[in-house]
DNA sequence: TAATCATGTTAACAGTGTCAACATAGGATG
DNA sequence: CATCCTATGTTGACACTGTTAACATGATTA
């Protein structure tokens, strides 16, 4: 019966992971991973300063995560420079609709990255990983250049991701022309970059 | 002093989009916006069954009066069809940037917006309207393709406001590549559409 | 006039984030 | 070794939330 428990914070943060991509952040209560964990009501509040500080945690893993998942498609030896692209275009597409409620809480604005450093340096590391496929791509390329085609790329894949999972529009569900459509690219997303990002 | 309010459904609502708008979502409760018609706490549950019907029709408004904007943007009648277009790319990121919290709200997962058939059709509007202008711009093009490039300038356009909104990435206060970025692009959103379209 | 029904109120429940006050254990210091 | 400090835990409480049940009122309608 120890009355420390040893590795709280750490098993809070995967809980917290956890149950945030199970029910979604608005729906994940402190007071029930504190449960979870064996734990009184307020034992987080030694590891956490508010409960938006976890969740900053939380969100913080999301954007390593999928810088990772962007790393490893962007260093398959075999594949092409386009093809390396494509790639990391699909893996962030998958992310954003398989971690579908991790994925609303990187972008919520529950959270304030500018109070979270560990958090905003998470958030660009993503956005750098970008940045070098698509230096690679464009050889020559003015820096500025190289940053608004950054923008314009990951505004493409962000908004996709936006529409295909927030609507609830699958046509499975819904017949209208938006559903439809979404239909059509969700079932072909390589296609789809193709042709939107004339590749 | 009446017993009964008279407008009190219209009321709430109303004073929930400013409220919504101003605070977030998140952060309006039920009671708050009852207090504030001077009205008890549980009066709104005569008009709403919960707190996510009265989101809905908040939500709901935004879609219609983004589609307002975009048709007004539509029907300016000294302007080319390309400068129509563009003058709606325009007006739907300005309001995704001014109006934001009622524009998250709008692409929040909390409202299930198959269960509010109302809010489906505004959202569904809003889709629509961005049809007629690019098949104006695209005579003969298939319906397919047309439904296609919908959702590829859709998401264009989505995906920059929640880059540009969300990620308090402003170059006024962080200086990353993300950050300058971004302010490049706010600073001349009609240059990078006309890139990024290639119109 | 009488009854019905939409619309209001009050009281209560279970749940939330958070804080203050207290308890314990394990490491540092004498 | 004894003592104290500090990190980490607990209990109890506060103000707030959405929501329901039971009751009150007043306008419409039979």
């Amino acid at each position: 019966m120890k009355y420390h428990h040893g590795n709280l914070k750490e098993e809070l943060i995967s809980s917290a992971c956890t149950v945030c991509e199970a029910d979604g952040h608005d729906r994940m209560s402190l007071r029930s991973i504190a449960k979870e964990a064996k734990v009184s009501q307020t034992a987080p509040y030694r590891h956490f300063k508010t409960k938006e500080s976890l969740l900053a945690e939380v969100s913080s893993r999301g954007f390593i995560e999928l810088k990772e998942i962007l790393h490893n498609a962007n260093t398959k030896k075999t594949l092409s420079t386009r093809d390396k692209f494509l790639e990391m275009g699909q893996a962030y597409i998958e992310f954003g609709l398989s971690k579908r409620n991790t994925y609303d809480l990187m972008h919520s604005s529950v959270i304030d990255k500018t109070q979270f450093p560990e958090l905003l340096n998470s958030a660009v590391g993503t956005f750098e990983e970008l940045v070098s496929v698509l230096a690679e791509l464009n050889p020559g390329i003015s820096a500025k250049d190289l940053d608004i085609k950054c923008i314009h790329h990951w505004a493409l894949v962000h908004g996709l991701v936006g529409l295909l999972r927030n609507e609830n529009l699958d046509a499975s569900e819904i017949d209208t022309p938006a559903a439809n459509a979404m239909g059509l690219v969700r079932s072909d997303i390589k296609s789809f970059l193709i042709s939107a990002l004339e590749l």
